[in-house]
DNA sequence: AATTAGGAATTTT
DNA sequence: AAAATTCCTAATT
């Protein structure tokens, strides 16, 4: 639960068809180290270091030190209350029960007041469940990522050749980098020490 | 041929 | 005023 609220504060799935547009590369992961890819199999500490990561990253309101000795399996079970209870201060994500099942409004970017950021919707696509934490990718299909960003934007001029200048204008605010060994269409997230 | 890097002017929010 | 867009030149892959 607390997983599913914390991907809606951060971003959007991609669709199954959007899917290899944007690939994560396995080049240079640095953080967060090495967790398996299924948090129901973390211990605490992973939990811990997940949470912390998380919220630098994303700046997402401090509310790890509240579930400090939580194993995976016990975050992933967490419900809307708990999790209130636990961390008062994080009380974004609105919840709709429909017939038993929880759906999350979208908290994204896509409805949640000021224009969207080029960071934040690549951001939303490389967040997929799976996807925590690896923040070098590469751009599969360039023109197709910048139909996806000029849909997003209603911005029918948009290619790739404007999407990237808006890429490298990032460069001189520290959101994102070329990797230390630099590649065609692959870019980094720079991620906060 | 496509991508990268920036400068610079303009537009959008 | 900040963030993106548009347009452009030059260099690199």
């Amino acid at each position: 639960m607390i997983m599913r609220w914390l991907v809606s504060v951060v971003g959007t799935r991609l669709e199954a068809s959007d899917r290899p547009t944007i690939q994560v590369s396995g080049i240079g992961e640095s953080s967060p180290p090495a967790i398996p890819s299924d948090p129901i199999e973390w211990n605490s500490a992973n939990v811990q270091k997940w949470l912390l990561w998380t919220e630098h990253l994303y700046r997402l309101p401090h509310a790890g030190r509240a579930f400090q000795e939580l194993s995976g399996k016990d975050l992933c079970a967490m419900s809307e209350e708990h999790f209130r209870q636990r961390s008062p201060q994080c009380s974004i994500g609105d919840v709709k029960t429909t017939g038993g099942e929880e759906l999350w409004s979208e908290a994204d970017s896509s409805c949640s007041g000021q224009p969207i950021h080029l960071w934040q919707f690549l951001r939303e696509l490389l967040l997929k469940p799976h996807n925590y934490g690896r923040c070098i990718f590469k751009i599969e299909d360039s023109a197709h990522v910048a139909r996806l960003w000029g849909l997003r934007k209603n911005r029918p001029a948009m290619n790739y050749d404007k999407l990237s200048r808006s890429i490298r204008q990032y460069y001189k605010k520290g959101i994102i980098r070329k990797p230390d060994v630099s590649q065609r269409l692959v870019y980094q997230f720079v991620h906060p020490v």
